[in-house]
DNA sequence: GACAAATTGAACGGCTCCGTTCACTTGAAC
DNA sequence: GTTCAAGTGAACGGAGCCGTTCAATTTGTC
């Protein structure tokens, strides 16, 4: 299994042959056939798997500081999960096998974007409830900083390869800077 | 050529044989390998020759109104541009192929997303000038206007093949108000 | 030790595809 | 009408892989 999530998401679905799975797990192929009946079921298993791992993961911790301190925590400890390149091939590889397997994108989204916008929006409301911020939609706030914090880098990321963990931080600073301006709870602020 | 573009943008580098393609384009398996040489050429030509398409379509205009409704006008296009089903999925397939073929993101990089990037960075600098906003690092600025554009629905795009031209719309306001509240100019900003 | 279940290695049929070869046709230029 | 480049259809070798079959072997349980 182990062996079937390695070759999967290193080599794409496609570029892996069951008989390789097999031979790196010590295996007979006819043993992984007995398990898990298909390639395909293979491949969901591993995915599955993954998953779950993502969401042991996927904690934050609402450490003390202040609002800025906080969020700069979060947004940091978010881009830094996203940038491991494991994670970067992950998604690469359910993103591309997605149209043949529906359900795989939902568990994805369901294990990691989605949980982590929730615990965002979460944490903004807590700030908000303590009188720190002020928001009409804390789902909406917590979508523009999480998208501000991947910024565009993702993409760079993603189709260079690059990843530039100093711009990284100063990406994050300057995005909390900018939502607090527009949401601290100092002066009045016309909502959104 | 345009059948190599359907099918490997359709389905994928790896499910597209050439032997499919030549019979779409109406031309023998021959002549295919003659004019690309191989399939990796082929892939690489119909790449190319979106790239091209894309840098012509990447054309924003700046009309008449206020900094918010200029700025909205670039969301929102930005956005419709990058929803389009063929555009998400030729993203996905540049992803996918880019660990074989680095140039391929490199090339996507500069016909999409780095122009993109910069446009948008320049009608910042222009409404600076026009004393309309007050930023230190416009690329920064921009960055994280296009990323709040984009938003989280960017992976709900691509792992659930949803995509909420409403919720687009209200994301792009929304994205468009935090900014001009930390970078408009009327009162003092302290600086990113 | 005996028995059942799981595992193994090896081989096979079937399929798809890549890339090449070759003899043949087309069509335009001169 | 000849010439020459380009294209065509058909077939081939070689490869890889999926999923199955089967007899032989290991493993674990009573």
């Amino acid at each position: 299994m182990l062996a079937a999530k390695r070759a999967f998401f290193d080599h794409g679905y496609a570029a892996t042959s069951i008989e390789a799975v097999a031979a790196a797990a010590g295996v007979s192929k006819v043993t992984v056939y007995n398990h898990f009946g298909d390639k395909r079921g293979l491949f969901i298993a591993a995915v599955e798997h993954e998953c779950e791992n993502i969401r042991g993961q996927l904690l934050f911790d609402d450490n003390q500081g202040s609002v800025r301190e906080r969020l700069i925590a979060f947004g940091q400890s978010m881009v830094a999960f996203l940038s491991r390149p494991e994670m970067i091939r992950f998604e690469q590889r359910i993103a591309a096998e997605v149209e043949l397997e529906p359900e795989l994108g939902q568990c994805f989204l369901d294990a990691g974007p989605r949980r982590m916008h929730k615990a965002l929006a979460s944490l903004l409301e807590r700030e908000q409830a303590r009188g720190k911020l002020r928001m009409d939609d804390p789902m909406q706030a917590a979508e523009h900083l999480a998208a501000m914090c991947k910024g565009l880098a993702d993409m760079e990321r993603r189709f260079a390869g690059k990843s530039d963990p100093a711009a990284a931080e100063r990406r994050v600073q300057s995005a909390v800077d900018l939502f607090l301006r527009g949401y601290e709870q100092t002066s009045a602020n016309e909502g959104a």
